[in-house]
DNA sequence: GTTAGTTTGCAACTCAGTTGCATAAACTTT
DNA sequence: AAAGTTTATGCAACTGAGTTGCAAACTAAC
């Protein structure tokens, strides 16, 4: 739990038991999770406790949230360093076999030349298609 | 009503009443709108029914739809040529202050380089920040 | 231990999207 | 033009994600 805490406390987030196995069930996942994901996997707690925890996770961008279209948010992880400013923003890929969302971590967003005055505060790119996994 | 209805038909929807209308007021819009937009703009049709011809015409390619991460998915016209693959695909621009969803119908979405294996049917880039009406 | 602040759990609600079914309108066939 | 078939429309009702209010449980500070 040493570690987990710290990752909360270094966010500012007050260690609580429910924070800690969420942010622990967070760190298996390989692809980005849904509250309703969230929910299945987490028998011990209800549906309103898991989406304020995610609020708090987001809030204080311990993880970072994904519209991929499919009507229900995702959350990941976010590194270590990340501030969630557009330098910080990866594409994200929805597989539509799987239905699995990934962080395209190495994949930085490439910058966009907007019409004039209009300013940019924020990306999201989401690409569709198949998966390695499922391209195999 | 003759250039209306010749636009349904070239995308082979049957011309009715109520699809003339719609149609109508999509060609009129500066920005991307939803259901319930057009459902305010007009009250001679149900919010099934209007869900039920947007659906039809996004089906044929004479609108496309944006998921601009507000939770209302926004649609807008298609060019006359576009087929909605990838390389039909623009920008779209939410504008945090107004609220309004544009087509920056001029900006292409780059192409990005998938890591091996994966492949792409579609992409979805959503700008977020001030538009230029917003900003002056 | 009492108090103040925070977190959790439950109930309940909103809003977008969707489906089923019955009626109405539009086309087909004779 | 009448009968039958297909398609479109309107109403009711439901699902699922997201959200809020409130009270009980917990934590931290004095």
């Amino acid at each position: 739990m040493k570690d987990t805490d710290d990752k909360l406390t270094s966010r500012n987030i007050k260690p609580t038991a429910i924070r800690e196995l969420v942010l622990d069930i967070l760190t298996e996942q390989k692809m980005a999770i849904s509250l309703s994901d969230l929910e299945q996997k987490f028998h011990k707690s209800d549906r309103v406790t898991l989406y304020r925890t995610l609020k708090t996770f987001e809030k204080n961008k311990l993880i970072h949230s994904i519209d991929d279209g499919t009507g229900a948010v995702k959350y990941a992880l976010c590194k270590e360093s990340c501030q969630c400013h557009p330098e910080d923003l990866h594409v994200h890929f929805f597989c539509l076999k799987c239905q699995h969302t990934f962080c395209l971590s190495d994949i930085p967003i490439p910058s966009i030349n907007l019409p004039v005055n209009f300013s940019m505060e924020n990306i999201n790119m989401v690409v569709k298609g198949v998966c390695s996994n499922c391209n195999s």
